[in-house]
DNA sequence: CGGATTTGACCCGCGC
DNA sequence: GCGCGGGTCAAATCCG
C-alpha cells in the first residue's frame, strides 16, 4: 500500500530524510495524520512506525525544528500584534538596503505545531476554506514532484500549508499546516467536497489536540491505524469508519459535511466545524 | 492595475 | 569547513 511507504525510509534515518520522508513527517508531526479519499475507493493507510525514542535526539532536525523555537518563539511573539511572521520580518529588514546581499541575519525559525494528512485526490492544492498564497515551491529529494508552500493570505494569520505529492503513490496529497488560523474562513466553497472537509476535520482534530495517538480507540487491533479513512466522498460525505466517542465527533461533522454541498448551508458549517477550528474569541459571528 | 503565481537566489541547519 | 537540501524571499511575470 502506498502511503505507507512514501519516501520509502525505515527507521532510523537522518534528520533530513525524515523531514523529507512523508511518513516520517507523518509521524513528527505527532501521528494526527488521516486519510481521505476523493472518491476513489477508500484504503487505509497501515501504521506508521513510530520512530524509535531517538536518543540523541536525531529528530533535532525535524522534531527539532520545533526544539529550535527559542528566539525564533520571540519573533512569533510579535506576530501577535497582528503581523505576519514573514511580514515582522520584512518590516525588520532595511528593505531596500539588503537588496542584493541580503545578509542580513535572521533568527531562528519558529516552528509551530504542525498536522499533515494524506489524501488521495488528484487536485494538488486542497480547498480547505482558506485563501492561501503561493510563496514557493521547491523540488523534493527522491521526489519527482515538487512541494508547494502556501500561506494564510490573512495578513494577521501566521498559518502555513505544505503540499506535496507521496513519492511512490502520485495519487496520495500530503498536506501539512503549521499553525493555527487566528480568523474565520474566507470562503467556504460548495461541493469543495471531502477534501475540504477532510482539511476541516484535520484541523477540529489538530486544535482540539485529539491527535489519533490520543485516541486509543482508534487503535483497535482491528484496524491497528492511527488514520481514520473515509470510503466513499463522491457525494460530499464523510463516513466515520468505526465508532466510538471520537468517531462521534466525526459523524457530526459527516451531518455537517453532507449539508455543506447545499447551498445556503454554511451557518451550519460555522457552528459545527467552524466552531472547532476558530477560538471563540476570534469568532465574530 | 492589483493580486496571485513563478522561479531563481539566498539563508540556514545538519551531516559528513 | 563544506556541501546538501529544505525553507523563504522577492523580482518578474501572469492573469482576471
Amino acid at each position: 500500500m502506498a502511503g505507507v511507504e512514501c519516501g520509502g525510509g525505515d527507521w532510523p534515518f537522518s534528520a533530513e530524510e525524515a523531514y523529507a520522508d512523508s511518513s516520517a513527517l507523518l509521524a513528527e508531526i505527532g501521528w494526527a495524520a488521516g486519510f481521505v479519499d476523493d472518491g476513489c475507493a477508500g484504503e487505509l493507510l497501515p501504521p506508521l512506525d513510530p520512530p524509535p525514542a531517538t536518543p540523541t535526539g536525531s529528530m533535532e532536525g525535524a522534531g527539532a525544528s520545533s526544539s529550535s523555537t527559542d528566539d525564533g518563539a520571540t519573533r512569533e511573539a510579535a506576530d501577535a500584534d497582528g503581523r505576519p511572521a514573514a511580514a515582522t520580518e520584512a518590516a525588520s529588514k532595511p528593505a531596500p538596503a539588503l537588496a542584493p546581499g541580503k545578509t542580513m541575519k535572521k533568527q531562528k525559525r519558529a516552528r509551530q505545531p504542525r498536522f499533515a494528512f494524506m489524501t488521495k485526490t488528484e487536485i494538488d492544492h486542497l480547498e480547505d476554506g482558506y485563501r492561501w498564497r503561493k510563496y514557493g515551491q521547491k523540488a523534493v529529494k527522491n521526489s519527482p514532484f515538487p512541494r508547494s508552500y502556501y500561506r494564510c493570505t490573512n495578513n494577521k494569520c501566521t498559518v502555513k500549508k505544505r503540499v506535496e505529492r507521496c513519492s511512490d503513490d502520485p495519487s496520495v496529497v500530503i498536506t501539512t499546516y503549521e499553525g493555527q488560523h487566528c480568523h474565520h474562513t474566507v470562503t467556504f466553497p460548495r461541493g469543495a467536497g471531502a477534501a475540504t472537509l477532510a482539511s476541516q476535520m484535520a484541523f477540529s482534530a489538530h486544535h482540539h489536540h485529539l491527535m489519533y495517538n490520543d485516541l486509543p480507540a482508534l487503535h483497535s487491533p482491528t484496524t491497528q491505524n492511527p488514520l481514520f479513512s473515509v470510503p466513499a466522498m463522491s457525494s460530499s460525505l464523510l463516513q466515520p469508519l468505526h465508532c466510538n466517542r471520537q468517531e462521534l465527533q466525526l459523524a457530526s461533522y459527516t451531518t455537517q459535511a453532507s449539508s455543506i454541498s447545499s447551498p445556503g448551508s454554511v451557518p451550519a458549517v460555522d457552528k459545527g466545524l467552524l466552531d472547532d477550528m476558530v477560538p471563540p474569541a476570534m469568532r465574530h459571528g
